[in-house]
DNA sequence: TGTACATCAGTGAACGCGCGTTCACTGATGTAC
DNA sequence: TGTACATCAGTGAACGCGCGTTCACTGATGTAC
């Protein structure tokens, strides 16, 4: 069928569906082995249909590419926009997240309050390795390729945006660029955290993790600057 | 030659200068365009070698990327070893290093001493985009295979250790295990900020920077630990 | 209700290319006697 | 000093494979009349 056009992105009749059934079996293989293996033929494989039928919905790798890549970071903008969300109430612990709580406080204690639930969840969402392999493969993408780098770019927009909001109703003082400088370095410890705790860069201990969530919550919810040197 | 094994690790003779030659030219293309472009005919051709004369020296693709990985951490860790081996001395301004001090410290005024050095340096090293790249494609490659893992993990774990032998120095009262979790926790604020000032999450801001710098400074000096919630 | 036709969904074969690896071969360089 | 020989350093061609892409083709499904 080389003369027409593949299909338009919007619509939900049958080849929405099947377009969207194809995204979620690159998607798998993408996390399970990785940016090396995503090849036209081995998600084809990999979603039981042929190499052609795929290239119907698809016609260039570097199309599904860019859809696949669209929907990780949409999904997990999806998954952290009602996290965020939630105004931070100062008073006794709120409902925890489902899934419970696995990040130990260590010698901290035990912070209460919505943002403490929030950077648990967040840390939470790492214990999912497959998840952290695709967003090294996504990094590691975006260095070599600035289509990629965009997209990266707007989701981290978006989410800093998001953890901005939650510190200015947090820290009710905080002008504006002190909320955006505050979640970007919030944004940089937990990214950063992902690699040692994951297996890549190191492994998962107690003590860190204790530390790691007292530092983030101080970016969250420090009253004001810091008394300096 | 298909009979004769390679040439062992060991010696300084003619073969172990050309083979330093052909890992100088690969790690620079590494860098230049990912690991993607990694193959043994691209290795020879910017080495100018030919195909054949590079497997004389690495019969494997496995055995280049292996000795590569190799050279890269050892290099960077030679960066650091010097950094973090000055004991800090709290007084004023210590000499800063080669290359000048391009963080800007925002509102936070000028923190003074050997480990705002040290912060200053290694963002200074995140200056150099084709270095971050490299870092990005350690760590997908890192999560993909172990091996590599294993290597990854060996050079943050003396990474670590050096930060942490720098702040129980600069923190007198602190115990070990709260030095390696402040280690930790510093790692990953700083690696994970490579990619927030390096285009591939997000771009530098002097803001952010500031805050960041703050961060990492409080990290390496505050004498006790939190104040707590 | 039936027919003609356009579009949609899916098939299957072939293309040229770059890849890692194998292997037989050739000079150059050392080393033993 | 000369010769024989082993090892080192480097060449060049070929292999089979998986890749992205192209393209002609076939049923199924809608749509107009």
């Amino acid at each position: 069928m080389s003369p027409a056009p593949p299909p338009a992105g919007t619509g939900t009749g049958k080849g929405e569906r099947k377009r969207a059934e194809l995204l979620d079996s690159a998607e798998e293989l993408l996390i399970a082995s990785g940016y090396a293996e995503f090849s036209m033929r081995s998600v084809a494989a990999a979603a039981g249909v042929r190499l052609g039928h795929l290239q119907y919905y698809f016609p260039a790798r570097s199309d599904l590419v860019a859809a696949v890549l669209e929907r990780v970071l949409g999904r997990s903008l999806d998954r952290l926009e009602p996290l965020l969300a939630t105004a931070p109430v100062e008073g006794p612990a709120a409902e925890p997240p489902a899934g419970g709580a696995p990040v130990r406080a260590g010698a901290v204690g035990a912070p209460a309050g919505a943002s403490a639930d929030l950077v648990r969840a967040l840390l939470a969402d790492q214990d999912d390795p497959a998840l952290v392999r695709l967003f090294a493969e996504v990094w590691a993408l975006a260095a070599l390729d600035e289509a990629v780098a965009e997209a990266v770019r707007g989701f981290y927009r978006k989410y800093g945006e998001l953890v901005a909001t939650h510190i200015a109703c947090s820290v009710p003082g905080l002008d504006a660029a002190a909320c955006r400088a505050r979640a970007a370095v919030f944004m940089m410890l937990v990214e950063g955290a992902s690699l040692f705790r994951a297996g890549i860069a190191a492994h998962r201990t107690p003590e860190a993790d204790g530390r790691l969530l007292a530092t983030a919550l101080e970016l969250l919810t420090r009253p004001e600057p810091p008394p300096g040197a």
